[in-house]
DNA sequence: GCCGAACGATAACATATGTTATCAAGTTCA
DNA sequence: TGAACTTGATAACATATGTTATCGTTCGGC
């Protein structure tokens, strides 16, 4: 969340170097689960070497929401502000070299920071891109086709498709696996037309 | 966007005051743009008496983003922010009245803010409302139905489908406005079996 | 090496949704 | 008032997508 924003803010570098030291580091293989959902987000995860997905569970039924990759950072933003449950679970898909900064640290990291005029300017970037990704997806649902998002995802962001096994791009992509096939099947078929 | 957290921060109050002369009293008939997609966003909009409609061009197919009513403030968040092009319109459904503070003042005022522990908190605050909702709105749209959807909008949003003609709602549920006709006539159809 | 689970392709059928066209009622405006 | 426009309903047909089932392959653990 924040560490991304090193050297973007110079005057704010202090107080990463200060807190960077209260990660701790964990290894986890496939399908952990880092947060469960229903349960209050402890933690800010920073993702040092695996695929995550984050989902949640309708009637039995996985809907991914977003994959997270290595050098980004996540939590349940909603559940970890608010200490609210959150409504989402989060899994690594590969086994996992994670860095888990505890809340506590996390809020005393943000009450120093508000006094920084920086702070508040960083806040707005930050948020006003995690903004613009979630108004992207939603204009992207209600705009394209699955299949126009499975070639938006195999031209813009390639790795989800290779590292990603493939009921979890069905779900996000919020079709059916079988469907997200037949798509994949009548995408090569076109590729083989000369 | 601000306006509306007058004292929950009771610190902050006062730059409020200081900025509300700023803005413009507009009266406009229905079907007015007041931000067009393409253009940079040069104000933040507040509407004392109207509903308005957020929405893109899609190969000359409108789709309905958001809809906003009395007392609520808007802007393209992006394009305010960032000054890059809107990626939306910005339209009034009903004859209207609104409010318009320039851009130049809502720098103004964030450079004076940035400098109260408050502020900091209340973006977060304000910025954490949006994100759930507009995840809220993304996750609705890959786990309910159509029909579902236009149920929740029934009972959760009734001023929705009061207010707003039917196509606009049709082209944000993300169907044809045939198809919400007929999601219409099965529930009616339903309500009438006993 | 074996076995079960995970993964992916495909078929067959049912349902949901889009597209186009037509009709009717209400509204606006000259 | 009359014409044009907006709104909404409905029918008929085409297409997209879901569901269920089956099959083959791969992969990790024992």
């Amino acid at each position: 969340m924040f560490f991304h924003f090193k050297d973007r803010f110079p005057k704010l570098n202090t107080y990463w170097d200060k807190y960077l030291p209260f990660q701790k580091r964990v290894e986890a293989p496939a399908k952990t689960v880092l947060l469960q959902e229903g349960k209050i987000s402890q933690h800010y995860i920073f993702i040092e070497k695996a695929c995550v997905r984050t989902f949640f569970n309708n009637n039995g039924d996985d809907k991914t929401v977003q994959f997270f990759f290595e050098n980004e950072g996540l939590s349940s933003f909603d559940s970890f502000m608010n200490s609210v449950p959150s409504s989402f679970t989060i899994e690594t898909i590969e086994p996992s070299v994670i860095y888990l900064l505890p809340k506590q640290y996390v809020t005393q990291l943000i009450d120093e920071l508000s006094h920084e005029p920086d702070f508040a300017q960083m806040i707005l970037q930050m948020t006003s891109r995690r903004q613009m990704h979630y108004i992207n997806e939603f204009v992207s649902i209600i705009r394209d086709t699955p299949e126009q998002r499975y070639q938006l995802l195999l031209t813009e962001r390639p790795h989800i498709v290779q590292r990603v096994p493939q009921h979890y791009i069905a779900s996000y992509l919020g079709v059916s696996k079988v469907h997200l096939s037949r798509i994949k099947s009548k995408l090569a078929k076109g590729k083989l037309r000369f």
